[in-house]
DNA sequence: GTCTATATCCAGATAGAC
DNA sequence: GTCTATCTGGATATAGAC
């Protein structure tokens, strides 16, 4: 073969990858892994059963590639919320606003959102879910930084911030659901979401 | 047969259906519909594979049961805590502490608590929901009830009442799945979640 | 690289003995 | 009422043609 044909071949190889991720992505959020078929994924990506099997070595390595993904996302965005210019009241409504605004929107943003929720949801043995959720504390820890530099200055009320933290991504977490199981739900105002942590 | 027979199986028969829902519920809760299978109930359960159909009909109509409950119990306690002599606020306090401290003791309510998020995630037809969830609106309701007390007499702020009690019951949501996947994750102060409405 | 056809396995559900 | 043995369908994964 020549060199060209090994470029064009790598092209292709990639965007069939893509492909595949991203029917998988919109089946295995609305779904769950187990309930997931892989002929759900090829209807939806509109390829064979096969083609999958070329790519993947197995469903789990689909969903957990997916996971990685996701998490590896949310991460970043949250640590480029906290390099912004703001005060840190602003980065938590900031915060707000990006995810809620993806959700609604009903990006791929979303879809990452739910395969999180489903992944954590899954029995996994120890190593597996050490290796899975290793990065998935980075958001928690950037939000809790945020909180603290927020009390400091007397912005965000005194409250433990791991927990506030949380809650943050809980309360998000399960707006997501809501924003599923009832499509046409209108999603709150992120300044609710503020008012958790606000003095 | 006598009637005494007749009574002493009819006890029987409810003993063995409470204990293969009972089995169900930690299972489906943990697990999930699709990746829960019938011999893991019968594992946990202790009893044989046959008998579980001699009860129920289906896997579905074990989850859907367990479903109903979980719903109208929770619809239950939600206007129990309403009827209460208590302020609004209080009520709400009252709610997120008892909702919580299920949670943290890790009994049956929470079990049922994660399986209304599993069905919440599950798909179906438009009837299917509307029989299962049809209830379902009864705790955000309730919720609204008060939050439009509170606001009425001023301590509760000024914000849409559905979207606060959605928030409410999401973040409770949130918080149940961060307790199954870290389960030595320390609960956070249900203050918390009264200064989401709290004026 | 992509497809169709097939092997293999396993889960839900049933039948029938005790 | 409860169990064991079995049927049957369907899903993952593979083999091999194109």
């Amino acid at each position: 073969m020549s060199p060209r044909n090994e470029e064009q071949n790598a092209i292709i190889k990639d965007e069939r990858r893509e492909q595949i991720l991203s029917a998988a992505l919109k089946v295995f959020a609305t779904r769950g892994f187990a309930a997931t078929k892989i002929s759900d994924i090829v209807a939806k990506g509109g390829m064979s059963h096969g083609l999958v099997y070329h790519y993947f070595k197995s469903k789990e390595e689909i969903f957990f590639e997916l996971v990685s993904r996701a998490l590896s996302t949310s991460g970043e965005s949250l640590l480029m919320v906290e390099a912004m210019p703001l005060s840190p009241l602003q980065k938590v409504r900031e915060t707000a606003k990006h995810i809620l605004g993806g959700i609604d929107e009903w990006e791929d943003t979303s879809y990452y959102f739910l395969i999180v929720i489903h992944a954590s949801m899954m029995e996994m043995t120890a190593e597996d879910k050490e290796k899975v959720f290793g990065n998935s504390q980075v958001p928690v820890e950037s939000m809790m930084r945020i909180i603290k530099q927020g009390q400091d200055i007397g912005e965000i009320r005194q409250a433990d911030p791991l927990e506030m933290a949380i809650m943050f991504f809980a309360a998000l977490q399960g707006i997501a659901f809501y924003k599923l199981s009832m499509p046409n739900f209108q999603l709150p105002d992120p300044e609710l979401l503020v008012y958790m942590v606000k003095k």
